[in-house]
DNA sequence: CGGCTTTGACCCGCGC
DNA sequence: GCGCGGGTCAAAGCCG
């Protein structure tokens, strides 16, 4: 189906007017919204779980809609943030069409609250909590009133929007905006962009792209070799936090060396 | 009983 | 202007 190329040039124009215009652009176009693309692979219980395998993030999240995609076996999920009511976050989870375990996760807009792992300040490694087998709503279950102790210590800096500061706390950097929103920049991820091919060679191009993946892995092993455990961090990504060392995978990837995604 | 998921309908933007 | 497709709403049902 030619469809793809619906769904592709959407994705395109959407990340492109990113790249050139800042991202809270209050554009005419209703798509010129902020957007944050990340592409994740769920492991083998596709499927088997409430949120479809869904890793889960820091955020609560309700569903408010599913549509079938064009082009896409798959349907797409949306979601709002639940963690706290007035949250505008959105998201929007959908399988890449060759590859069942790839989820592509398009993170809309902003959390007004400050993110529930904020209660693991000092903490070094996250609970469990971040099992992917668990669910968005076990998550909150667990943050959620924790969080609100936090709320107003965070809200300041969250409301200053210092990025900075995010910086320099790692652990209270995790998910300010949405997962892959690194050091309080905007950075498109394009882990895996399957719908940035609008032709009909994409499922050669996807073979392509899934096939650059372990490159990535291999640039985490590079940059935390000594840490055994993460080095599994994709193989056991529903076990492992999101530790530092994440954060380090996800800005070298994504600031430093983006996944080669196929020219055209 | 409250919260969440599901699902059909509706609205809106975009391309032709 | 029309049709298509994506995004959101809201009612109903389900589950803990």
């Amino acid at each position: 189906m030619d469809n793809n190329t619906c769904a592709s040039s959407q994705l395109e124009s959407e990340e492109a007017s990113f790249e050139h215009k800042s991202e809270t652009q209050t554009s005419k176009k209703r798509k010129m919204v902020e957007k944050t693309v990340v592409a994740v692979r769920t492991g083998e219980n596709v499927g088997k779980l409430k949120n479809e395998g869904l890793p889960s993030d820091f955020w609560s999240w309700r569903k408010y809609g599913q549509k079938p995609i064009k082009g896409s076996p798959y349907p797409r999920g949306y979601y709002k943030c639940s963690t706290s009511k007035g949250c505008s976050a959105k998201k929007q989870v959908e399988r890449c069409r060759t590859d069942a375990s790839m989820l592509i996760i398009t993170y809309t807009s902003t959390h007004n609250h400050p993110c529930p792992t904020a209660i693991t300040t000092n903490s070094p490694q996250q609970p469990k909590e971040l099992s992917e087998s668990e669910t968005t709503q076990d998550l909150s279950a667990t943050t959620k009133e924790e969080d609100q102790e936090h709320i107003e210590l965070e809200e300041e800096q969250r409301d200053n929007n210092k990025p900075s500061d995010e910086v320099t706390n790692e652990e209270n950097f995790h998910y300010l905006q949405s997962p892959i929103r690194c050091s309080g920049q905007d950075i498109i991820i394009e882990q895996e962009d399957p719908f940035k091919l609008n032709t009909e060679k994409s499922h050669d191009r996807m073979d392509l792209l899934l096939e650059e993946e372990p490159l990535c892995f291999a640039q985490l092993k590079n940059l935390s070799a000594s840490k055994n455990e993460e080095l599994d961090f994709f193989d056991e990504l529903e076990e492992l936090p999101m530790s530092s060392s994440f954060l380090h995978f996800t800005r070298n990837i994504f600031s430093d060396e983006r996944i080669p995604v196929a020219p055209s």
